[in-house]
DNA sequence: GTGCCTGCTCACGGG
DNA sequence: GAGCAGGCAC
């Protein structure tokens, strides 16, 4: 222990040391506050003589708290399972499963995520015959969730919303929205946060049970905490007031998510007994990464004053690459990554590509494939989010209980059954009318009035549903999940429903990695049952899955990169209207801003040795071409920092003062790839004002032949969302080499012998009858068949 | 009830 | 540019 102590810096060791009473660590950017934390943690246990069971560590994702783990673990040695760490809602839904019931709830409720709720907030809205074009599911959604937060309930809500028609509107909505969820025995995120609160004040005796448990709380990320969280943290550490907290003001990015910078601002104000240690010492970027950064924040008004500082080197300049289009923009970070590997002995892992919004990954995906870069996009639709996936979590959730409406609902027509819309609200109205849960009214579907033919679809939908239950006593989860794709052949169903053969594989994969993490979750668990599995599934974030070794570029927002470094970075799209975003600049609110520039320094200090900004000066935004002037923030990075200035052509729209700034600044060592003799994707150098042409930026390949790009490697199934776009090129029907009566064979239907064949405007539709399959109708360019001999 | 077409809206970030 | 609701034909 006293070796490990020896390894840390004075302000580290003294925040180790600092054991008893509230204290707030501001942890600058890459200064060593995981390091930290664990080694208080291991010193606690190690000198203090703490019980592991005694300390609480929360952090707000699955990965964050899976890394703390592994390294208390290999500080501490025996004993260290038992210290509580957990993300936020992961510990409010073990505390609920425990104690739901004291607020009404069965201990094994489901937890909603963001699409469960806009199905909900539909239906409220249908109810409510609230108009969704004047008054959107997602704003009245946003107004619920910012409310939660808060921890203003719905009765609370509905109190203050005297005299303003469209807040009792809203209020209204969040009433029939909680009902809803409670008959449905549901939570969405923001409830898990809010009702542990609840369970909290309204039982003494089970907070008790907590804070005579944890003596010392330690809380990650501080900065992004809501008012909810806090009080939870509060009320949590409420025993012996062993509240230790490290965040980075400077780092707050969620303030649309309810994060209140407050909380981490005004902590000395909250507890004025606290002890306050700055690290501002970085163990992680160069020095001129870090003046970039420092410079770019100092912009900020509401902020603790601190400045990151490095022992190291001040490292290359920042490389600054302005482009006329996007597509540039893409091909020469592909073509430079690709170089660079190649020439220069980097790994794909050592690069990251960051960018403000989802949107902006589908292009660069685009100039990996062709270049044949291995990559992961991080992010975009989460896994769990995909149909395929929810059909399947519906349907295990149904066998499980049949008290999730949405999900009983979500399966009834999948595949198809012909059981329609008109049907589902019959049902619907009698089970309100009979208050029943819908699937309890599923069984009585004979007794519905004018249900018709529909009632024996829906007695053979629960009479099978009913068999599923009954197997569950010798299946384990993945025999099960195995035995429904089977008895309702889904495969078959995905495949008639996709668009693409390319669609239907991605799918697949996509079920078989479901798969796999069911029995990955058998074989690692001891209760391994279907609600601890639905539990762990509905909380995992994007980055959660991001695996550490593979060598493979990583794409993400700026928002998933919180937390990881890279040795290059190259943050794209760097043009005011994208980052910061057209609408935080017309918006005119300061706050905003800065929380828009507090992203560009997270994102510059994910860099550890080299730092690429890249912008465009034509870009294509929802469906039109813009012309933005290079970002703000690029311009707030001191222009000695760089290699390149910003040309007067790159920013259009700036005036005289902020366009001048970078010049008079020296020039850079800005390289030029000497072994290169493409031609420059410019069309005309650049001119300075000094009459000096700047040398050109790295010139790169002319576009390539329009070949099918290769997907790069089947790396996670994320990776497919790329591949998706570029497969029509593929699927082209002009050779048919078969003809009616002709034996063929498809890659899942096998054998089969063709019946007839009809020609349409775009594709051939065949009809083909297989031997063990039946009769099937396809097109040509997706069916992919071959004539056998 | 299903499938197709059209026209509209929405385009920031995420547990 | 994409996804979705609503209208329409079958």
């Amino acid at each position: 222990m006293g070796d490990s102590l020896a390894s840390l810096n004075d302000k580290q060791r003294e925040a180790v040391l600092e054991t008893e009473g509230p204290l707030l660590i501001l942890a600058g950017a890459g200064s060593g506050k995981t390091r930290v934390l664990t080694h208080r943690i291991a010193y606690l246990i190690a000198e203090k003589g703490v019980n592991p069971w005694n300390i609480m560590a929360i952090t707000f994702t699955n990965k964050a708290a899976g890394e703390m783990r592994n390294r208390v673990d290999a500080l501490v040695g025996m004993g260290s399972e038992s210290i509580w760490v957990a993300t936020f809602h992961s510990s409010c839904a073990r505390i609920l499963r425990r104690f739901a019931d004291r607020l009404g709830y069965d201990t094994s409720f489901t937890i909603y995520d963001t699409d469960d709720q806009k199905s909900v907030m539909k239906e409220v809205c249908k109810y409510l015959q609230i108009d969704t074009k004047q008054l959107k599911e997602r704003t009245i959604l946003n107004a619920i969730s910012g409310a939660k937060n808060e921890l203003i309930d719905e009765v609370k809500f509905a109190e203050m919303t005297y005299g303003d028609f469209t807040q009792q509107r809203i209020s209204n909505a969040y009433t029939e929205y909680q009902n809803r969820l409670r008959k449905n025995n549901a939570m969405d995120f923001d409830d898990l946060i809010l009702n542990t609160v609840e369970l909290f004040r309204s039982n003494p005796d089970v907070l008790a049970l907590y804070t005579e448990r944890f003596h010392y709380v330690h809380v990650d990320e501080y900065q992004d905490t809501n008012t909810a969280q806090f009080k939870l943290v509060e009320l949590l550490s409420g025993g012996r007031r062993n509240l230790c907290v490290v965040g980075d003001d400077d780092q707050s990015i969620y303030r649309f998510r309810g994060a209140n910078i407050r909380n981490i601002l005004d902590f000395e104000r909250v507890y004025p007994d606290a002890t306050v240690i700055r690290l501002e010492q970085n163990y992680r970027s160069t020095q001129n990464i870090l003046d970039a950064a420092n410079g770019v924040i100092a912009n900020n008004v509401g902020r603790k004053e601190k400045s990151l500082w490095t022992q190291e080197d001040a490292g290359r300049l920042i490389h600054y690459r302005p482009f006329d289009t996007a597509p540039q923009e893409a091909e020469y970070i592909a073509d430079e990554i690709r170089h660079e590997v190649k020439k220069e002995g980097r790994t794909y892992g050592d690069f990251a590509i960051l960018y403000r919004t989802n949107a902006q990954s589908r292009l660069l995906e685009e100039y990996l494939v062709r270049e044949g870069i291995p990559y992961q996009v991080v992010g975009g639709v989460n896994f769990y989010s995909r149909k395929e996936i929810k059909d399947l979590l519906a349907y295990l959730k149904t066998i499980d209980n049949g008290r999730d409406d949405l999900a009983v609902k979500r399966i009834l027509n999948v595949p198809k059954r012909s059981i329609g819309q008109t049907t589902i609200g019959k049902i619907e109205q009698y089970a309100i009318d009979h208050e029943l849960g819908f699937y309890e009214a599923l069984f009585l579907a004979d007794q519905i009035p004018s249900l018709g033919k529909a009632a024996e679809k829906i007695h053979n939908f629960t009479t099978m549903i009913q068999a599923f239950r009954a197997k569950t006593e010798f299946y384990s989860l993945s025999e099960l999940l195995e035995d429904i794709m089977d008895t309702i052949s889904y495969e078959d169903y995905l495949h008639d429903d996709a668009d693409s053969e390319e669609e239907y594989e991605g799918r697949i994969e996509n079920i078989d990695e479901l798969i796999s993490k069911l029995v990955d979750f058998e074989q690692n668990r001891e209760n391994a049952d279907l609600s601890a599995f639905l539990e762990e599934v509905a909380l995992v974030a994007d980055i959660d899955s991001v695996e550490e070794d593979p060598d493979r570029v990583l794409l993400m927002t700026i928002h998933g990169a919180k937390g990881l470094e890279f040795s290059h970075v190259f943050l794209a799209g760097m043009e005011d209207g994208v980052f910061p975003g057209y609408m935080t600049i017309s918006g005119g609110d300061r706050e905003e801003m800065e929380e828009e520039r507090r992203l560009a320094y997270v994102a510059i200090t994910r860099a550890r040795e080299e730092l690429t900004i890249s912008c465009a000066k034509a870009r294509m935004l929802r469906g039109n071409t813009q012309y933005n002037p290079v970002s703000r923030f690029v311009r707030e990075i001191p222009p000695q920092l760089m290699d390149n200035r910003i040309p007067k052509s790159r920013n259009p729209f700036a005036d005289e003062q902020e366009d001048t700034l970078p010049f008079d600044r020296p020039f850079g060592d800005y390289p030029v790839r000497k072994e290169s003799t493409k031609p420059s994707i410019f069309k005309t150098p650049y001119s300075t004002p000094g009459g000096r042409t700047l040398p050109k930026a790295r010139p790169f390949a002319l576009p390539k032949p329009a070949v099918t790009p290769v997907k790069a490697k089947p790396f996670l199934a994320k990776a497919d969302a790329g591949a998706k776009q570029t497969s029509a090129a593929g699927a082209g029907f002009a050779s048919i080499k078969y003809g009616v009566g002709d034996q063929v064979r498809h890659q899942k239907f096998g054998i089969g012998v063709v019946k007839a064949m009809e020609p349409g405007p775009r594709d051939t539709k065949v009809t083909v009858d297989f031997e063990e399959y039946g009769t099937k109708i396809m097109y040509a360019a997706f069916a992919k068949l071959e004539k056998t001999q």
